[in-house]
DNA sequence: TGGAGAGATCGACGGCTATCGATGGAATGG
DNA sequence: CCATTCCATCGATAGCCGTCGATCTCTCCA
């Protein structure tokens, strides 16, 4: 086997082709913001495991963090199409997205 | 079919069951951090697209940001442990680790 | 041996973000 | 009609992050 690294001379230096569209890293980066953080990607998780819409109040209870917080992260992820809200009553029902994008749902299944 | 949400009183909120281990979170959030920037989304899409390692004088040339700020972007991705790098004469040359962790790379396979 | 180029690191700065307490609005029940 | 409960929003604050210019180290070559 040869050496890896190409040949090269000082001074040129040519910059390799981007093989992602702008408008699609922008839309991925957006995703990965709202799934990098662990109380989110938990949110998440349980989100997808859950056949039922799961109330933000269980949320609340389940994490170690105030109900401010909660709903803070709860709209990040609303704001990056990840979920769905629905109210009933006084209660708000929080349940996966229903159209996610085929390589955010397969993200998904990789993640949790 | 019935009502999707459960029924529910007052006052009463069970926190649902985490699907997760912390670590295995902890773990995903710190891959999902150094791919959430679209310049280090693309340099990762750019590695992973090259038969051979890529110089870093190429990622300077390529992208509109200053050479210590693309040297800070790819030591994100090798504390990550995304790409390794080695050197040859003055130039250090980046290609995707080889060895990545099977979820690390589905979600590369997925992302780019 | 000294100059020049490549790349990493340092220090600084501005903006974003996670977090909280306090507040406001909506629905429920007495 | 009022108190209560849930939840979103607001305002403030501390910490993190992306970016830059300046500097340092290393390698190569004349």
């Amino acid at each position: 086997m040869k050496s890896a690294v190409p040949d090269r001379v000082k001074g040129v230096c040519s910059p390799p082709a981007m093989p992602m569209a702008l408008a699609k890293v922008d839309q991925s980066v957006e995703v990965l913001k709202a799934l990098a953080d662990p109380t989110r990607l938990q949110m998440v998780g349980i989100l997808k495991r859950s056949a039922e819409p799961v109330c933000i109040c269980d949320f609340t209870a389940a994490f170690d963090l105030s109900q401010p917080t909660i709903s803070h992260h709860m709209a990040k992820l609303r704001e990056a199409g990840l979920v769905d809200v629905s109210k009933a009553g006084i209660w708000a029902y929080y349940r996966l997205a229903s159209r996610l994008e085929p390589k955010t749902r397969a993200l998904l299944d990789v993640l949790v």
